[in-house]
DNA sequence: GTGAACATGAGAACCATTCTCACATGGCGG
DNA sequence: CCGCCATGTGAGAATGGTTCTCATGTTCAC
């Protein structure tokens, strides 16, 4: 079912693909680019940049800002969703939640705010990172 | 009442704060730095960072990195809070919702999660903003 | 008033990300 | 199949927000 993207599919998009459709955590551009190296994957940064930029905006992978300002990014589904994070491994569940979408509309409304949006994530140690 | 912090109470550090106390909108560094000058108050741009810096571990400045990976400061209370943000000129309306709270809690434990903590925000134009 | 501890600021350094541009490539018309 | 050309690639340079360096200025407890 992999929504066909409107890009030429070449070996290196095919590789980030492939290699962001096994992990299922929050990973950097840099990270990425070397786990693309460790299998033989031979990749530039740039190209990866690029890559994670498309996918970003076909809705196929999300970006999280760290507290630091880095960007990391997991594929996940394209329907409307947030995350549930492992600040270790990077890990992630996605979750949904209508009372909190609900909730957050209605709250802007209240204050007058037009096109409204949000932005929310939890945050936690993972039960393996626990162990 | 402003709370005293541990730190020497410099000029710069002086006109930082005033200066946040009269916003009440989420601005850059680099804004505060060049409002600062405007005001004809000369203060060096790391001095602003560092200061800044205190003020969030004080738990008296909110930090909100905007999508671009810029940070952005607002002088806030310090119980737990959310914001209503305008995407136009950074005005924030502190939020809380106990049920939120609960409800992230819960959620994260069920996923087998510890040290449990979330991010929210809700975004807009402000009725100023939307006229 | 003095001095040690700390704050300041100009500029350099940092670093994730984006840009440049010469080169590769691959898909489509012929 | 072939050849064109629009498009992708990548090494390295540029960008820009933030932090660091270090020589100098200020503060404040004594
Ligand atoms: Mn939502
Ligand atoms: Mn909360
Ligand atoms: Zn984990
Ligand atoms: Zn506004």
């Amino acid at each position: 079912m992999n929504a066909p993207s409107s890009r030429p599919a070449t070996r290196q998009r095919s590789a980030l693909l492939a290699l962001l459709e096994e992990l299922d955590g929050f990973r950097s551009a840099q990270e990425l680019h070397g786990l693309l190296a460790e299998r033989g994957e031979r990749v530039g940064l740039a190209t990866v940049y690029r890559g994670l930029q498309c996918l970003v905006e076909d809705g196929r992978v999300d970006v999280l800002r760290g507290d630091d300002g880095e960007a990391s990014y997991r594929r996940c589904s394209t329907v409307h969703h947030h995350h549930l994070v492992c600040r270790v491994c990077g890990r992630a569940v996605e979750i949904s939640d209508p009372p909190v979408e609900r909730w957050a509309r209605k709250v802007a409304a209240e204050h007058g705010f037009a096109d409204v949006g949000h932005r929310m994530e939890l945050f936690g140690t993972c039960a393996d990172c626990a162990g």
